[in-house]
DNA sequence: ATTGTGGCCTGCCCGC
DNA sequence: TGCGGGCAGGCCACAA
């Protein structure tokens, strides 16, 4: 599903969106915009301009619209991809149907090139947004400090896989992430996020750094380790012991309960 | 303020 | 063969 690496990707190709006018937006659905604007109001905004720039936190895509003082926010869900000219930023994603249906086709720019960027997501659960509240995402997965993450545990009674996975906190760590960053690093993931010694903190901050670089040279968040046998009877791949599965923060979650302390 | 829960949304898979 | 129920989880509103 789309988690930081997938939309880390997306943002690379969004790249190939910017300086180019648009000349027409394509709604396909009205409950993908998100927020307080209406799709008119989105379209009036976006119908003429251009792209300065786009940049990622966390699982948000925010395009700079040229000369408009507007920002453009893009969200994924678990089944979204992005498309420009025809191409996938991503080939396949999990949870999600790898077929190419334009009747998913939410959100659609065309260029006055003839091009086009396309959000395609059949479940509707990303969205488009206007001006989206960037300070309301914690630091970015992929460069949060050791002094960062330690002041985003510290204190909290929220079991310590729920506040890897809340965006306000840390940003861009999603379910599969969390499992194998917690995986790796030998943290049990429903043990009080304020009860991590410092060294645990360090090793949670090295694990989450090097989990991450793993998944975006292999290209994916369901490339990880642990992922295949997140299900019944899977083992753990270090040590071969079966796998437990509980909810934690509303979410599957599957861990070793040998070394997972 | 913090933490937990239910709902949204729909493709897919399994059992009958 | 068709059908219904369950499942997947990012995000948000809301409750305690």
């Amino acid at each position: 599903m789309p988690e930081l690496p997938e939309i880390e990707a997306y943002r690379q190709l969004a790249e190939h969106a910017l300086d180019r006018r648009v000349a027409a937006v394509h709604i396909g659905d009205p409950r993908f915009v998100r927020g307080d604007v209406t799709p008119q109001r989105l379209s009036a905004v976006l119908r003429g301009g251009s792209f300065q720039a786009v940049r990622r936190i966390g699982k948000l895509l925010v395009f700079d619209v040229r000369e408009r003082d507007h920002r453009l926010g893009v969200r994924f869900g678990m089944t979204g991809r992005l498309l420009v000219d025809g191409v996938q930023g991503v080939e396949q994603l999990m949870y999600a149907s790898n077929r190419a249906d334009t009747a998913w086709d939410r959100f659609t720019l065309r260029f006055g090139d003839g091009g086009r960027m396309v959000v395609r997501d059949p479940r509707l659960l990303g969205g488009v947004s206007l001006d989206p509240d960037e300070g309301a995402l914690g630091p970015d997965a992929l460069t949060i400090t050791l002094a960062q993450l330690r002041h985003q545990l510290a204190g909290s009674a929220a079991p310590l896989k729920a506040r890897l996975m809340d965006q306000s906190r840390i940003a861009g760590v999603g379910n599969l992430i969390a499992d194998e960053t917690l995986w790796r690093a030998g943290l049990v993931p429903g043990r009080p996020a304020g009860s991590l010694s410092d060294a645990e903190v360090r090793r949670l901050h090295t694990h989450l750094r090097r989990t991450l670089g793993v998944l975006l040279r292999r290209g994916g968040s369901h490339l990880g380790d642990i992922v295949p046998q997140r299900r019944p009877g899977g083992r753990c791949p270090r040590d071969g012991t079966e796998l437990r599965r509980s909810t934690i923060g509303g979410r599957t979650t599957w861990w070793c309960p040998r070394h997972q302390r």
